[in-house]
DNA sequence: CGTTGGTTTGACCAATTGGTCAAATCAAGA
DNA sequence: TCTTGATTTGACCAATTGGTCAAACCAACG
């Protein structure tokens, strides 16, 4: 994927039509997103926004792909010869914080998949499954040691995803039932205590 | 809300229209549906299907308040004289559940929600945050009474919406990890074992 | 059988959709 | 300054959009 150079004013373009379309794809999904809202946000005329990219598709592809690039790293920082139950809370924490800090690439995640992932169905049982399954082993060898309470590491991971997503993707529920916006420390205390349990409990016998 | 006699003609017809609407809506969300696509799945022409319904936002609105109707029955049906931790595990099985059960209506409102809850602003921070926090007090009275261990209740129903309809929203991709689908128990057994170490953490001291 | 009211449809409409194209404009180096 | 290539635009297009309407159809009851 060698980067063309590209002129200032390609780069200052292409940079406020990804922003625009993020903005759109991300709440309305790839239909029902359309190219004058994208070309009106970026403030560029329809065909100039045309002259950039080649069509609708191909401004959602890179932003998927852009976003599928940096997507896994949280999980992939998540290493074997840490602390256990540290090693788990970072990479909860890690989520947790791109939930905050890039609400917008999470719901464009997630409207992708209540699509049905047409875009990235592959990635999902290709690379996703594969590093998932990966950790899967490391989490089940950290059980086996006796470092953490024996679990599931499939469903451990979908939970951390859900619990770190949710505050992105159902943000504006968050907010409206909290009646504020600070929450963000308070869902970190309470995330780390819900797995610190779940990982530190005593096995029977 | 009264219901206004209907022919069997016209039951039959509004009730495929409606399934064929939540399954477009649940996937493509309000702008990204078109009537077309839903007359042609319930096997009606554009005009006829407007005889039913008078505009297109008629239908989505009917499949929210048909939705909000029982959406937080689940969270209704916890009461406080009951076991603490069988009623809140109770309530989570019943949301996991629906998202077995239901999982179009649990998209349905994901995609509301990820739109920015246009159609339904009013109702989060009216009657669910009344009842969020009418729970949470609830619930706070059984940590008080040392019933269960601390925990923030908000973020505790946040964490049951999240981890429950994360397997309806995502279940694309949950099949795609899993390179299954009776995953059903295994994700039950799973959110029983971690609520419940949360929920039943030794207090320090 | 005829009528009546519910049902269905083909034709149509203005607005919007994603996208094209040739011409015009602009920026910057020779 | 002139030129060249990058950039921008107005005009345009066919297809699709949500929606209308009058006419036709049909089921059932008197």
């Amino acid at each position: 994927m060698s980067d063309k150079p590209q002129t200032r004013i390609q780069a200052k373009n292409r940079a406020a039509i990804l922003a625009a379309g993020l903005d759109a794809f991300s709440k309305y999904g790839f239909r029902g997103t359309t190219l004058d809202q994208i070309a009106e946000a970026a403030g560029l005329s329809k065909p100039n926004l045309l002259y950039y990219f080649p069509s609708k598709d191909a401004i959602y592809t890179a932003l998927l792909e852009r976003l599928l690039d940096t997507w896994l790293d949280p999980l992939i920082a998540m290493k074997a010869d840490g602390d256990p139950v540290e090693e788990i809370l970072a990479y909860a924490m890690r989520k947790l914080e791109m939930s905050r800090d890039y609400p917008r690439e999470s719901r464009l995640f997630a409207n992708e998949i209540l699509q049905g992932a047409p875009h990235i169905a592959g990635h999902l049982s290709g690379d996703l499954r594969a590093l998932v399954d990966e950790k899967a082993v490391v989490i089940n060898g950290w059980a086996a040691a006796g470092k953490i309470a024996p679990v599931d590491p499939h469903h451990l991971i979908f939970s951390i995803w859900s619990l770190t997503q949710h505050y992105a993707d159902f943000e504006v529920q968050v907010n409206a039932v909290l009646g504020r916006e600070d929450w963000y420390d308070d869902a970190g205390a309470h995330l780390d205590a819900l797995l610190r349990a779940r990982l530190q409990a005593r096995v029977p016998g």
